[in-house]
DNA sequence: CTGTTAGCGCTTTCAT
DNA sequence: ATGAAAGCGCTAACAG
C-alpha cells in the first residue's frame, strides 16, 4: 500500500505523457482507446499510467465533453421496494454504460424535489428520471430544452416535455373492487394517500368508478385520504371500523398506508378482508399473505430506461407516456369473506 | 414554460456577465455570495441570471475548485434495509451542504466492487462510503492518498487507512444464543453467509464460541455458510430439520437468510425457534413476529458521516474503528420452546 | 501515426 | 469595488 503520510496531488495526463516521452494527446488517445497508436508508444504510455497510479480527472472530461455519463434519480425514498427496483435496475443500465448515478431522496415534499433537481441539474445529468410530486417541473425546462432527457415513473411531469411512465392505476383498483365484491363484501372501504398525489387522486377516483358500476354505495366516512403515520391510521381505523355499519374490506391505495394498516389491525381481532395497491417486499410471509395489486417496478423501470435511451439522441422529440399493467397476486388477506 | 424546438446551449457566465454588462468575475462573485459587490451590480447580475436561465456549470467549478461536492456510497443493495438507511442518512447530510451522493451497487461481487469504486473515483468524490467485499481495496490508495476521505461500514477496508464501523457481531450473537438457550434449546443451528465476508466470519465464530461456553456440541450438519438462495435454503433446512437430532431452533446470520428461511419454513408444519441477527423492515408484522438482533443502520450511518467529516479536514489520520452495539428485539419467533 | 493549439466554464490571482 | 488574465485537466480540431 502506498498510502503515506504526505498530501499528494493526483498525477495529470500531462505528467504521464512526460514520464511516457509522449505527447499529451497520445496519453489521452490511449485512455480513451482510441485508433491509431503504435503498440510501442501504447506499451510506454500504460506502463507511466500504471507506475504513476494515474486515473484520469472525470471533470476535466465532461466539462470539455459536454457530456457526463451521469443519470439522476429522484425519487420519495430509496427503501420503498418500488422505488430500491428501479434504483437497481437504472445502476444497472448506467454501470453498463460507464455512466454512474447520483440519488436525491424527496420523501414526498415539493420543495425538496425543487432543491434536489436544481442542485442535480447543475452537474448537468444526461438525463433525469423522477417521480414528480410538486405541481410543475417548469425549473427544468432550460435543461430539458439544452437536451438532457427527462423520464417521470409512477407520475407525469408538468412544464416540461417529458416521457411518462405509468402504472394502470384504474384498471388495478378495477381489479380490487371486482375481487371484493366476489367475495361478497359490499362496504368497501378505501384508504389512499393525500389527494394532490397523482396516483392517490387516480386511484381513489377509479374507485369511486368501480364501486358505482357495482351499484354500491360509498360511505363517506370509509373514504380516507392523507398521507399515512402511525397515529392517523389508527383513528381512521376506527372510523371505517367501529361506526354504524362498519366495512368488511380495505382497499390501500399505497403500500405505506398497507404498512400501517397491518399495524392498526393487529391489535383488533376482527378479520377484514384487505387488497393493496402495491406490494410489499415480504407480502408472501405474511399470515395470511397479502393480497395485493402488483406493479411490476423491474417492467415500469425497464421501459423508463428504453424511453431514456430513446430520447437521449432525440431530447426534443414530444413526450410519449406508457402506462404499465399491473395485476392481482392473490394471497389471502383479499379472500377473507365478509362475517356472515 | 419555454421548451421549444431547437436545441438550446445552456448559457454560461459570460453570456450573463455580457447581459448584465459586467465582468464574468462579478458575476461569479453574486453567484457564489462573495462580498464586496456592490447592490446595483448584484441586482443587474440577478437579473440576467433570471432572464437567461442560467445555472452554474458544477463540472467546471470542479475542475477548477478541485473539490466536487460529491458522495460516493458503494453498498451491495439498494433495498436491503440496513443500507437504505444508510443511504437516507448519508443524501440528507449530503444536501445539507450541497453536495450530492452517487450510489454504486455491488451485489456483494468483489470485481464488482472495483468497477465502481474505479468508476467513482475518477469523478473525484470528496468522500466515498462503502460497505467493502473484496479481499483489499489497495486500489484506492492513490486517491486516499490526494485527499479522498474513505469511511466503512459494516466490515473494515483493506490496503487503505480508513475509518469502519462495524456492529457487534460477536455480541449479537451471543446474545442470540443465550436468548435460545434459556429457552430450553439446545440443538441450535447457524445458517450464515459466506465465510469469505467478514461479518458472516465473526458471525459464525461468535457462534461457535458461545456454543461452547454453554457447553453445547456444535452439528455440523447444522452449520451452513453460503450465499442465500431458495434452493440452497431448501436443501439446507432438510438437513438442519430432518436429520438425525434436528436443530429446534435456527439462528440466521443475516437477513437475507433470514427471508429464505421463513420462505422455506412456511412449507412446513414443525415450529422451529428463529432468531434472526439484522431485522427486516416488516418484522414485526409476521406471525409470530421476528425476534432479531437489531443492528441500528441509522446510528451506524451517523457515526460513519461523524467519522467521515471529521477526517475530511485530515485526511491522512490514521485510521479509527468503532464498534455499535446491538440489541435483541423480541418479538416472538425466538421464544418458541423446544418440543418436550 | 503523432503532436500542437485552442478552449470547455469556471475560480484564482493579481491589478486597478 | 471591479476587472483582466491565467489556468484547472482534458478532448476536438487540425497540422505534420
Amino acid at each position: 500500500m502506498s498510502t503515506n503520510g504526505a498530501a499528494q496531488r493526483r498525477p495529470t495526463m500531462k505528467e504521464v505523457a512526460a514520464r511516457a516521452g509522449v505527447a499529451l494527446k497520445t496519453v489521452s488517445r490511449v485512455v480513451n482507446e482510441e485508433p491509431n497508436v503504435s503498440p510501442e508508444l501504447t506499451a510506454k504510455v500504460q506502463q507511466a499510467i500504471r507506475d504513476l497510479n494515474y486515473t484520469p480527472n472525470e471533470s476535466a472530461r465532461m466539462l470539455r465533453r459536454g457530456r457526463t455519463g451521469t443519470i439522476a434519480v429522484v425519487i420519495r425514498d430509496i427503501g420503498d421496494p418500488f422505488f430500491a427496483s428501479l434504483g437497481r435496475a437504472v445502476e444497472m443500465w448506467a454501470r453498463s454504460t460507464g455512466s454512474v448515478l447520483m440519488i436525491g431522496l424527496t420523501d414526498e415534499d415539493p420543495d425538496r424535489e425543487r432543491d434536489v433537481c436544481l442542485e442535480f441539474v447543475a452537474r448537468r445529468p444526461d438525463a433525469l428520471i423522477m417521480a414528480p410530486i410538486g405541481e410543475t417541473q417548469d425549473y427544468l425546462a432550460p435543461h430539458v430544452d439544452a437536451g438532457m432527457a427527462v423520464v417521470t415513473i409512477d407520475r407525469p411531469a408538468h412544464g416540461i416535455e417529458a416521457d411518462a411512465v405509468l402504472a394502470d392505476n384504474a384498471g388495478g383498483i378495477d381489479q380490487a373492487v371486482d375481487h371484493l365484491v366476489k367475495q361478497g363484501h359490499r362496504r368497501i372501504a378505501y384508504l389512499g394517500d393525500d389527494e394532490r398525489i397523482f396516483t392517490a387522486r387516480e386511484r381513489v377516483v377509479a374507485y369511486r368508478a368501480a364501486m358505482r358500476r357495482h351499484r354500491l354505495d360509498v360511505d363517506e366516512d370509509h373514504v380516507h385520504l392523507a398521507e399515512p403515520t402511525t397515529e392517523g391510521i389508527g383513528i381512521t381505523l376506527s372510523a371505517v371500523l367501529d361506526g354504524p355499519g362498519p366495512a368488511t374490506a380495505i382497499i390501500c391505495g399505497n403500500n405505506r398506508t398497507t404498512v400501517e394498516v397491518l399495524r392498526g389491525l393487529a391489535g383488533r381481532r376482527d378479520e377484514i378482508a384487505l387488497v393493496s395497491f402495491d406490494d410489499l417486499e415480504l407480502g408472501d410471509l405474511l399470515r395470511p399473505g397479502l393480497t395485493a395489486v402488483t406493479q411490476s417496478a423491474d417492467v415500469m423501470a425497464r421501459t423508463a430506461i428504453q424511453l431514456m435511451t430513446e430520447r437521449l439522441p432525440e431530447p426534443h422529440r414530444p413526450g410519449r407516456t406508457v402506462r404499465v399493467p399491473v395485476r392481482l397476486t392473490i394471497r389471502g388477506s383479499g379472500e377473507i369473506p365478509p362475517p356472515p
